[in-house]
DNA sequence: GGGTTAGTACAACGTTCGTTGTACTTTGAG
DNA sequence: CTCAAAGTACAACGAACGTTGTACTAACCC
């Protein structure tokens, strides 16, 4: 087994149980199994349990983050019809992945235990997630205004309201019968382009 | 001391335990000592800390959610004119009332251990509290439509993204300067309407 | 091949926690 | 006032957990 690779292993088994059991619940024997390491060279890499979730939290975001900076660039560029494109973008963006469902939970772990994390980890994996996200939303959609394609003020502020309406949020990570996720994204951005008004 | 208090005591200090902490870093006995009462009441009180954990959830979400309703009620009636009637509307709904700061953090709490809560309880809190909220949002949408005011297909949908739109949503429970409710509100109330579309 | 480095197995520690039992005290209704 | 119901203080338990030290083994580089 090649010595490099420890340290992702534990990362992996460390991801998996944090984002199933959270910060407090998961052991530190349950993630050295997980990741078919010792207790030992868990330590050794990380120091202690904080350590360990503080590289955890901050891989995971860059990952995912990276992945879905991809999809930016391969969707958002160049737009012939920007309504059709924009439910491509966010089918595209919200189909599970399945590795990634690991990240969500986590995330939710992350908004639960916000207090009991030190302040400057918080901020670098806001920076390394979802902000860098929200950017390269934000500047493509600067660039749609630009070209008469979307009225808007503030693009961070309207690339948020891109995400929280096709996110279809609510509680869907329980089992159950799963939204149709083309209809939450169709209706998303119908609503991001046209709104309500009567 | 009263009796029949001690019960609604012992949920008080749970809920602010239960939000700051989570459930598995709560303890019982920090529970009891920030409650007034001794761990042995509690027990007999609540039959163990999940059976606690329960009834705090639900005890917290039929609380907040009558004071939604009443909110709903207040605001949604009479419309004069629909804009800033949802501006106020969204004002009322997401100023803070400070009691209710642990429900959100409770909240996301409930987010994070959604795995390790039985299914029933889950569907009891999403019943007396989110949904029952989100249907009355959908039920004044409704009239609104059929008035001529909004045009939509699915006002339970349109409840939600109403919600998502004013929600501000992104890690604002941490310190730091929290973003202008006013602004957050008023934007978040004009893409609703009008959308994003050049 | 030899030696350094990384990994393992295992025992041990101190602590914290959920939970129960028990004997005693307070409270409130008749 | 009386007495049953509710609350308290306190000790005790078994289990789980984070963390460390140590002696041993496997992997890699020159």
């Amino acid at each position: 087994m090649a010595r490099s690779s420890k340290r992702q292993d534990v990362l992996a088994g460390a991801l998996t149980v944090f984002a199933r059991d959270g910060y407090a619940r998961a052991s530190i024997d349950v993630i050295a199994a997980e990741a078919g390491v010792s207790t030992r060279t868990l330590y050794n890499h990380f120091g202690d349990k904080a350590g360990l979730f503080q590289a955890v939290i901050q891989e995971s975001a860059t990952r995912v983050a990276a992945a879905q900076l991809a999809i930016v660039e391969s969707h958002l560029t160049e737009i012939t019809d920007l309504e059709s494109d924009l439910v491509a973008f966010g089918i595209a963006w919200r189909t599970p992945i399945p590795d990634f469902a690991e990240h969500w939970a986590l995330v939710r772990q992350v908004n639960a235990e916000a207090g009991h994390i030190p302040e400057d980890a918080i901020d670098a994996w806001q920076e390394a997630g979802p902000l860098a996200v929200q950017r390269a939303i934000a500047d493509r959609f600067a660039a749609f205004a630009a070209d008469g394609l979307l009225r808007l003020d503030d693009p961070v502020r309207a690339a948020l309201h891109f995400a929280l309406l096709i996110s279809g949020s609510n509680l869907s990570y329980r089992g159950g019968p799963k939204p149709d996720l083309a209809d939450t994204v169709t209706t998303g951005v119908h609503a991001f382009l046209h709104g309500y008004a009567g």
